[in-house]
DNA sequence: GGTCGCATAATTGGATCCAATCTACAATTG
DNA sequence: CAATTGTAGATTGGATCCAATTATGCGACC
């Protein structure tokens, strides 16, 4: 039952220009929770933010009743919208999804890669090498994997798998927290990278089966160390 | 460019009384959708379903990004939301997303599962056998695949699998079409409902996957002998 | 006869207002 | 002193109204 934090900056935050109020208010807010700055548990009251964003409270309403179906928030009549709580649990569980859908992004995909998209991954290994901010971080590990990915020429899948990679970011933290975010996982990248530009689709696979793993784990182990209390304790 | 076809009915047939009429409207529209008595490319302007429902523009608006969210609605600016069409392509995406994820939940379900719904699976498949309404043919068979994949124990990779489930109701009226509706693959549902029980978790997933793959080339070939462009042509 | 431009109509996004419902606290009573 | 009930506050769902943008049809001009 905390206070909404510093709400008047977020609504500053957000750099790219919308078309409508509506999709204003639901990046700024998803960005807010991916990137944790909105912690699980937090209620969000619609006269506050429309309030914060200088509008309404109906494209607020709107924002909210597409967030909650994205996952992100839960409805609790009366209370407001209140930030989904994350867990061990439900990194569980939404590592499950990517690993049934990632694969079968991957296994279509490689067949169809052209040197653009091989060029495009390159590049994003070597900004992720660079990037000190963990912010932009899930963004451009996102994207790496939906490169490789964006082959398979099936819009619904890859639109479910990034939608879940999105939902991934807000676990993305703690793997930063305890990898030390210099390097995540780089190794792991460049050798699907490599296996994809050599068409060797099976040690693709293997490699996304390991990573994806080995990344589970680690949040795993994090979160059994910390208790999933605080899960949005540090912003 | 269509009319909306007999919008009164639709509105009226909503069995289950609904907390708001947001919901409402929801409601009806994707069972509408999803029975395809709303055809594809159907355009669906709000003034004409807030008349139709005796309700105001609003909860209107709100349901119609609902189902844009679902990807049931193409919102084409000034020009209304347009049902989503079907297509070949669309049915052979759909298909891959539940092949990633049905299995994934099937082995994680089977070793829990125990016989409140061993019992539960059966009646459903003797309820198939013997329901003549194709509409309830979507709403038993999804029951069937959910109860199996019930006991898996998370959440999330559940409701991704339902929501794919209820989305392949569009698809399923051309499977019956094709293979006449006494029998949808009732042996397959059979068998992986016996393997299930005696915990043969590999042939439980062959079984799945030979019943996806079935289905599959079934509308594939029914797709492609018609031509997808009648896509909902028949009501 | 064809094409360009303008005026009108239609449609949506947003704001404000109203009603209904639920929560929470406090006063009162057994 | 505890339990219950009543009242006030807060919060949301819905209706109506307004503004902005765009499609469309008609007429004028080349």
């Amino acid at each position: 039952m905390q206070k909404i934090p510093d709400l008047a900056a977020l609504v500053a935050e957000t750099g790219g220009r919308h078309r409508t109020a509506t999709q204003h208010v639901e990046a700024t807010l998803r960005n807010a929770i991916l990137s944790g700055r909105l912690a699980g548990g937090t209620p969000l009251r619609q006269e506050d933010l429309a309030r914060a964003f200088g509008v309404s409270r109906m494209p607020v309403r709107e924002a909210l009743r597409q967030l909650e179906a994205q996952a992100l928030l839960d409805f609790v009549p009366h209370k407001g919208a209140v930030v989904t709580e994350i867990s061990a649990a439900d990194a569980a569980d939404t590592y499950a999804i990517r690993m049934a859908l990632e694969p079968a992004c991957l296994e279509r995909s490689v067949p169809h890669l052209a040197e653009a998209e091989f060029a495009a991954a390159a590049e994003l290994i070597e900004e992720m090498d660079s990037e000190p901010d963990p912010g932009r971080m899930g963004e451009l590990n996102r994207r790496f994997h939906m490169v490789l990915y964006s082959a398979a020429g099936q819009p619904k899948l890859l639109a479910l798998t990034e939608s879940t990679l999105a939902g991934f970011d807000r676990y993305l933290r703690f793997h930063l927290a305890a990898h030390g975010r210099a390097h995540m996982s780089q190794e792991d990248h460049r050798a699907m990278l490599a296996a994809a530009q050599s068409r060797d689709i099976p040690l693709a696979l293997h490699v996304l089966r390991g990573h994806l793993e080995t990344a589970a784990a680690t949040i795993a182990t994090f979160f059994a160390g910390r208790g999933g209390a605080d899960s949005g304790g540090f912003s």
